[in-house]
RNA sequence: GGGAGAAUGCCCGAGUGGCUAAAGGGGGCGGACUGUAAAUCCGUUGGCUCAGCCUACGAUGGUUCGAAUCCAUCUUCUCCCA
């Protein structure tokens, strides 16, 4: 089966330029085709995954990927699927970032033999020279035309500043320069790409007068349409700084019924079968597939080592009662417990809670479980003989910490 | 550059001098029910040394016994004209 029927079939593709000639192109030998990732943030978020997972398909086919990294378009900001602009950032950070990203792009692609690439576009963003450019590029694009594309739409309400507008014009340049540059034929990207892809796709083909295409695939969503990856800390993050192992197996363990097929195609190198069947199960069994969509994707980014942990962990504090060691935990110092604490300085102290209003609201309402035992009382307070194996608290139905004493 | 209007709690959005820590909705959190799902229902949602106090309606200053509400200046945003 071809990679393009692969990725159809597990459910990437959105749209492409052409597709009778995407797949003959692809089916004749190695192609190169790129994505382009803005380091806007110092970490991947699972978004930024589904075009890794597609890199590492295509890669597996024998094709090359280049990763773009866009210092250069950072710049700017993309409007698209924004409603405010982008908070503009310094050429450092830019640079910190992208490092950071060829860390995680390693653990799914090879960079050996160049056998995929990592590009900036800085290196041929950032000394352009304006009249230059509007000339050479500004005069093959129709306002009218990027007035009416979808990305900048939603812009029209809210205002749209001259500097975003141009991001469109850049971004087809990159696909130029790494067609000229390089041989790239094809741009891949999230489905909120289509405008600035089509646009790439026809500069170049309109100033190279070269065959190159263009794919978007799904962007992960809820079946009620809900971008996926979000959690009350913001989004899940791809580095165990930001999201720990434990926390990024409980959001994909507690995915909703419908949309475990969907994530199971998506994120994991699971055989279609496996994953269809998986998906098929009904009722109370599908939190079977539940469990093997957590455990694979948190051992794809985080290793088999901590998915077995977190996998464990989760098992223990859910069917057997609340005795684990590999549940999230604070230490304090015996010099900060003194002769005791009462609950809400503690909950303050694991981080539970954002101020103590807030702890005393969950007591009242019955939300704190110490050792598995409810705590009523706000001034209810933890001696250090509570400490002795440490105390393991229950915030919610989901929430584990445990709070020990070094 | 000229003119008109807007700014309220996490978000949207009521509120035109005391009854306003501020309606309503969304979201969040907790509880019930469950399958660590969804839907539904109930409660809660500024902070604290919590029957009380403090801080809050873009910013600063003013009028008043009393202001989110009135006045002045400033800031930002939107719209119309150029």
């Amino acid at each position: 089966m071809s990679v393009f029927d692969t990725l159809k079939e597990r459910g990437y593709l959105e749209q492409c330029t052409h597709e009778e000639e995407i797949r003959e192109l692809l089916e004749s030998g190695p192609v190169k085709f790129y994505i382009g990732f803005d380091p806007t943030a110092d970490s991947l978020h699972i978004g930024h995954f589904i075009q890794i997972m597609v890199m590492a398909h295509m890669q597996r086919a024998g094709h090359i990927p280049v990763a773009l990294i866009g210092g250069g378009t950072t710049m700017i900001g993309d409007p698209s699927g924004r409603s405010d602009m982008r908070q503009v950032m310094t050429q450092e950070r830019i640079a910190q970032n992208g490092e950071m990203f060829k860390k995680v792009f390693e653990k799914f692609l090879t960079f050996e033999d160049d056998r995929a690439l990592m590009v900036n576009n800085a290196d041929w963003i950032l000394d352009l020279n304006y009249i230059n450019f509007i000339r050479d590029v500004g005069s093959y694009f129709s306002v009218n035309q990027m007035l009416a594309a979808e990305c900048y739409k939603n812009r029209m309400e809210k205002g749209l500043t001259f500097l975003e507008f141009n991001y469109m014009l850049l971004q087809a340049y990159d696909f130029y320069r790494l067609h000229e540059d390089y041989g790239v034929q094809m741009q891949f990207g999230g489905n909120d790409q289509w405008s600035n892809i089509i646009a790439g796709v026809n500069l170049t083909r309109k100033k190279s007068g070269a065959d190159v295409y263009g794919m978007t695939f799904s962007l992960l969503t809820t079946s009620e349409g809900i971008k996926m990856g979000k959690t009350a800390k913001g989004a899940l993050w791809l580095d165990a700084e930001k999201t720990s192992p434990y926390e990024f197996y409980q959001y994909w363990r507690n995915i909703a019924d419908a949309d475990v097929e969907k994530c199971l195609a998506l994120l994991t190198f699971l055989p279609m079968d496996e994953v269809r069947r998986l998906g098929s199960y009904k009722d109370e069994k599908i939190n079977e597939s539940k469990e093997t969509l957590a455990f694979e994707v948190t051992k794809m980014i985080h290793g088999e080592e901590e998915a077995v942990k977190a996998q464990e962990a989760s098992r223990a504090l859910f069917k057997g009662g609340p005795d684990s060691s590999d549940v999230p935990t604070v230490t304090i110092t015996a010099e900060e417990l003194g002769d005791g604490l009462d609950i809400l300085t503690i909950l303050d102290k694991a981080g539970l809670i954002s101020s103590k209003s807030e702890g005393r609201r969950l007591v009242q309402q019955n939300g704190i479980a110490v050792d598995g035992t409810k705590v009523t009382d706000i001034a209810q307070v933890f001696t250090p003989d509570d400490f002795s194996d440490g105390l393991l608290i229950k915030k919610g139905k989901k929430i584990y910490k445990k709070v020990t004493v070094a």
